[in-house]
RNA sequence: GCCGUUGUAGCUCAGUGGUAGAGCACUUCCUUGGUAAGGAAGAGGUCGACAGUUCAAUUCUGUUCAACGGCUCCA
């Protein structure tokens, strides 16, 4: 009896030297020691058939743990690596690591394209080896050892790790005849492998530097059992339904057209009146923030961004500037708004009384994005940013950041956008020279920032090397219908740009200071906010933001002239409304309007037209019964303003 | 930009070394129909583009363009 273990509740139990979690788990329940994946020892993960250290905490993890799904996901690399050495001697590993929905493994295939052709095959040889219920060994190596594996084994990529390792520090996995550079942990044996799906194969650059060879990632999921694995797949089938892509096809949102150009958006009717919607709800939260509008040109002197700095740091990746046909005069399509509002700020003289001023733009800017960086609305060429830059005082920043957040989060809100995560994007501080300013600035923003997510209690995670190169950010991240992760909002202080502009204001004592500017994006770019917002309510809009809100539907030519009478008394009010006029039966035209996710249909019939009411459907849910045109009206009203009132 | 996959009608997709097909959408006609697809006829494609092999290429080869999955990048 001499280790002393403290488990999740509290409780405490000792056991003899040279137990192992599996052990415990055992000594708890049989049935606990069936689903138990890893442990959690002294807040460390571990492999359940490593001793107990004396005293420890302990936890044990199953698969519904991230602890748990990450040795399960690890151990599947390792499995697929395996399998892949079998089938296909002579490979060269990379990496193999878990990542959030899945593992990967980066392998040099040498001259064979290995392609999803091969899927089948190693996921029946994953299969089949996860069956021998291999044990995962630890084995702890020394550095000498350890290259003289890989040496022999003839594997330069994991020779190349090695080398960055301390000795003392490096362990080995091995399970049946695999053995593998690893730091663990991995599951107890194979066996608890029961479901294997191969994803997809991508070119990744060893160590992430595309100087480097591109090695062949496979992308692959496993389960501890193929009902899992089946409501994987089917979570993957639904995510593709609300991919934003398809839907702004199916909606008739918006399209890209090989002669316009990649990566340039062209909106359609539906899609602009919904972009509309969202820009005015913007303007006025902006109005009552103290904002004002401004517009500005969408091409700028190239010196007004060698004045920012944008043209040396992004210059040569940019698109190239385009020339007066006579004079040779440079100018460049505009990236950025900010040194446009920056000679808007310097267009008159500033009083300390007059700060913050701040400027809002919906500006269209362009950027060369690379040819596969493309993406849907998510990454496109010209996008239009909800943007404005707060000139404040000192004093200011940090009130003035912080009133921002405030308007972030209403936005946010509004929109039903409950999940996000804030990202405090810091300097790398051990690479000083991609940025521009000095140190006392950056401090100073750093802490700003730091200080303001702080005091409205913001859930944030710190990124070193994420900052713009003028200044820290505060982003606002969400999810798309893959999973993927896109930045919206952004907010950023800069003490660079006013300094590089030569902003001033003049103080009550009459001499001249810098302003500090604030760069905000609530929304980041009209498109990417579009295409999110798209996916998150797969296609349903709430009814404010709904480009058609509503459709009269008569039943026959006969009840047309009173279809349009609603129809207009609708318009009338502001509520988009249509009327489906097509020779189709009543079935057909609410099938088209459910499929177009419109919100309301207004069936009209005979009764309708004689008891002067309209039957309404709502989207999703059907006959919610009869209304006045009037009451109808009303109706909608009340749930616009709801939903546009947040609380 | 890099690696891999794909590219046939407006959309979704079959198909073939001998100049193409389905469903939906579209047009016309019939139907005036009560809560998720009424019927008939018709029109529509230099099979992404350019070369090459071949008697013959949409099909095979190469190049190129674009989309997709990633990687690198992202003011």
């Amino acid at each position: 009896m001499n280790i002393e273990v403290i488990l999740p509740d509290g409780s405490q139990r000792h056991y003899p030297a040279g137990t192992t979690a599996l052990d415990v788990a055992k000594s708890i329940s049989e049935g606990l020691a069936r689903v138990v994946l890893a442990a959690e020892v002294n807040g460390q993960i571990w492999d359940l058939h490593r001793s107990l250290p004396e005293k420890c905490s302990l936890s044990l993890l199953k698969w519904d743990s991230d602890g748990g799904k990450y040795a399960f996901w690890h151990s599947s690399a390792h499995l697929l690596a395996e399998a892949l050495e079998a089938l296909y001697p002579g490979i060269k590993l990379g990496i193999g690591p878990p990542v959030e929905n899945g593992f990967y493994y980066d392998i040099d295939f040498g001259d064979y394209a290995f392609s999803s052709n091969d899927f089948e095959q190693v996921e029946a040889k994953m299969l089949e080896l996860a069956k021998q219920e291999n044990r995962f060994e630890r084995s702890e190596v020394s550095k000498a050892e350890a290259i003289r594996f890989f040496t022999e084994k003839g594997d330069p990529y994991k020779l190349e790790l090695i080398d960055g390792l301390e000795d003392g520090s490096i362990t080995f996995y091995k399970q049946g005849n695999f053995t593998d550079l690893c730091r663990g942990p991995h599951l107890p044996d194979t066996g608890k492998i029961k479901a294997v799906k191969l994803l997809n194969t991508a070119g990744a650059y060893w160590r992430g530097n595309e100087k480097n060879k591109q090695l062949t990632r496979i992308y692959a999921v496993t389960f501890p059992s193929s009902k899992e694995l089946k409501e994987h797949l089917e979570r993957l089938e639904e995510a593709k339904k609300r991919d934003h892509r398809k839907l702004g096809k199916e909606l008739e949102l918006f399209t890209f057209s090989e002669k316009v150009g990649m990566g340039l958006p062209l909106w359609l009717p539906k899609g602009a009146m919904l972009r509309e919607r969202l820009e005015n709800f913007m303007r006025k939260a902006q109005v009552r923030a103290g904002y004002e509008q401004v517009i500005t040109p969408h091409i700028g002197s190239k010196q007004l961004y060698v004045t920012s700095g944008h043209w040396e740091k992004y210059g040569q990746d940019s698109f190239r500037p385009i020339y007066t046909p006579h004079e040779g005069e440079e100018y460049l399509l505009k990236p950025m708004n900010c040194p446009h509002h920056c000679e808007i700020y310097k267009s008159k003289p500033r009083s300390y009384k007059d700060l913050p001023v701040r400027l809002a733009e919906f500006g269209t800017v362009y950027r060369y994005e690379q040819h596969g960086e493309l993406h849907g609305l998510t990454r496109v060429r010209g996008f239009t940013q909800d943007d404005a830059h707060l000139f404040c005082r000192p004093d200011q920043v940090k009130d003035e950041f912080k009133k921002v957040i405030d308007l972030v989060l209403y936005v946010f809100n509004a929109l039903g956008f409950s999940e996000y995560t804030a990202q405090i994007s810091l300097r790398d501080p051990l690479n000083k020279t991609k940025y521009i300013g000095t140190d006392e600035a950056w401090e100073k923003a750093e802490n700003a920032i730091i200080e303001a997510a702080q005091e409205k209690g913001l859930r944030t995670v710190t990124e070193l090397g994420e900052a713009a190169f003028y200044g820290p950010k505060l982003d606002f991240m969400v999810r798309d219908a893959l999973g993927r992760k896109w930045q919206l909002g952004t907010i950023q202080v800069d003490y660079n740009l006013p300094e590089r502009f030569e902003l001033e204001y003049t103080g009550s004592d009459n001499q001249k200071y810098r302003p500090v500017m604030i760069h905000r994006a609530p929304f980041g770019s009209m498109e990417r906010f579009v295409a999110v917002l798209l996916e998150h309510c797969g296609g349903k809009f709430p009814l404010w933001l709904s480009p058609e809100q509503v459709i009269v539907l008569p039943i026959s030519e006969k009840f047309k002239d009173y279809a349009e009478n609603v129809s207009q008394l609708l318009n009338y009010h502001d509520i988009r409304s249509f009327v489906d006029n097509r020779d189709e039966k009543i079935g057909r035209k609410i099938r088209d309007a459910e499929v177009q996710k419109t919100p309301y249909m207004l069936i009209i019939g005979e009764k309708e037209v004689s008891d002067s009411v309209v039957s309404v459907r709502k989207h999703g849910e059907g006959d919610i019964g009869v209304m006045s045109p009037e009451g109808m009206l009303e109706y909608l009203k009340l749930e616009i303003n709801r939903q546009i009132q947040p609380v």
